[in-house]
RNA sequence: GCAGUGAACCGGCUUGUCGCUGCUUGGAUAUGCCCCCUCGAAGGGCAUUUCCAGGGAGAGGAAAGUCCGGGCAACACAGGGCAUCUCGCUUCCUAACAGGAAGAGGUCCGAAAGGGUCAGUAAGUGCAGAAGAAAAGAACCGCCUCAUUCGUGAGGUAAGGGUGAGAAGGCGAGGCAAGAGCUCACCAGGUCGGCAGUGAUGUCGAUGCUGUGCACUCCGAGAGUUGAAAGUUCAUGUAAACCGGCGAACACAAAGAGAGGGCGGCCCGCUCGAGCUGGAGGGUAGAACGAUAGAGGGCAGUGGUGACACUGUUCGUAGAUAAAUGGCAAGCAACCCUUUCGAGGGUGACAGAACCCGGCUUACAGGUUCGCUGACUUU
RNA sequence: GGUGCGGUAGUUCAGAUGGUUAGGUUAGAAUACUAGCCUGUCACGCUAGGGGUCGCGAGUUCGAGCCUCGUCCGCACCG
């Protein structure tokens, strides 16, 4: 596989298959959260790690700001994702968003981090 | 200046750094085809894949609500009648509109500028709770005349009373037994005629013609349905496959019959017609087109009171698809607060394209420009 | 993105194609709630009572839950 630099995120990094998602959501799925964020991740067989961020209507119903969040969290994992580097093999994660409130830029950073530690930890300690 | 009011417009800017989605230029790499060549390599051309470097573009005035109107697409479409829905002061603008412009009338708010709001139909039909005597061919009380057994009875009368959204157009005078458009003046409206205006309407004259509201009716104009998840192409898939019900034909010809469908909902009439319908299932969840040059914007001129139209010139302006247009930092302008006048602190709205336009409506920090008005108060 | 439907007591729904100002009473039903009766007690049953900005704001009308417009929520459908 070409080798992906260390911090950007293309169209192939991103989950858009409807096919994939509905495998993510209804097959043998682990989760992790650090309020208010939640990751939903599974193996594929890609050997690549994909992501998708999730903020649901219902909790802001404004579109602006839906797209706010979800701009951070992209960029929060765009700038750590080599916290997963050392693993072989590639996950599907999705991000989803549970909570009525913003919160500022470092915050989401925060959340994102703890998140993928601990994707790493329990993917590790699986192997 | 201040206050009010109407209209038009803006909706931050710059830099650094790390990213995203298209486009484009150059280079590298791999594959396929072609040229060259006896063949291969090298070389050249075209297409595609991946990578690297550079360049350039990338949300709105409402992108929103989806309330109207169109373009566009698919399907449908001889015709007539009935029904349904929408619009409704006039003239104009427009591709079209329930939109806009100019104008006319009533009514409400305002001191004014100005703003809100209403509506076709004095031709017909129906309805109008409670209250009230009575809700449209009106007599309860009252008033007047006559009769009277003095209890009241017969008749006339819409001036007064109370009810109500609405009580026989209002008000004054004459008149009368008392009254009444019964007669007259003035006022509001209608009808007819003259004049002005394209017209709504205004005005002058004539005419006693005159209750309110709603619905239907009537008049004029318009409406095929669906909605880009429309639709077209490719790829994938045994999919016109299986079971039940109804049905013609096959079964001489003609006539007749014919399930079911089409002609907007119904009828007439016309027409298609060998399939129609119920059950139970299978596959796809991908790609490309549609899809960004359009009733486009700016400027100038001409015509028009204006919306707008025409002519010339100029500009190139998002195309994503589980859905990009961003994150962080700094500075500058703007506004607010504090101030020792050096500065310090804070605020920055409403809101995110999804085929495209024209409107309407709703949300909105703050700011700019122009016109109009000036009662109270102030210079 | 588009199309359609709904919002009425605490809850589940009726009602709706305009009908009642004053007076002693009113927008209903079921269920739930409160009180009383019944019973030794509870339940069942019976009787009475409270509880409504008819999602919100305008308009039309003498009068709006209903008609018209705007607005805020909730739900369903499409290939």
């Amino acid at each position: 596989m070409a080798n992906v630099g260390l911090h950007t995120l293309r169209k192939e990094e991103r989950l858009c298959s409807r096919k994939a998602l509905e495998e993510l959501f209804s097959g043998s799925h682990q989760s992790v959260s650090a309020f208010p964020l939640r990751a939903v991740y599974m193996a594929n067989e890609v050997g690549l790690t994909r992501i998708m961020v999730s903020v649901s209507k219902r909790y802001f119903k404004r579109a602006v700001k839906r797209n706010r969040i979800k701009r951070q969290i992209r960029e929060a994992y765009r700038l750590q994702k080599d916290l997963l580097q050392p693993l072989n093999g590639g996950l599907d994660i999705a991000f989803l968003w549970t909570s009525n409130e913003e919160l500022p830029t470092e915050k989401v950073f925060q959340k994102v981090q703890t998140i993928l530690q601990r994707i790493h930890e329990n993917v590790e300690s699986v192997v």
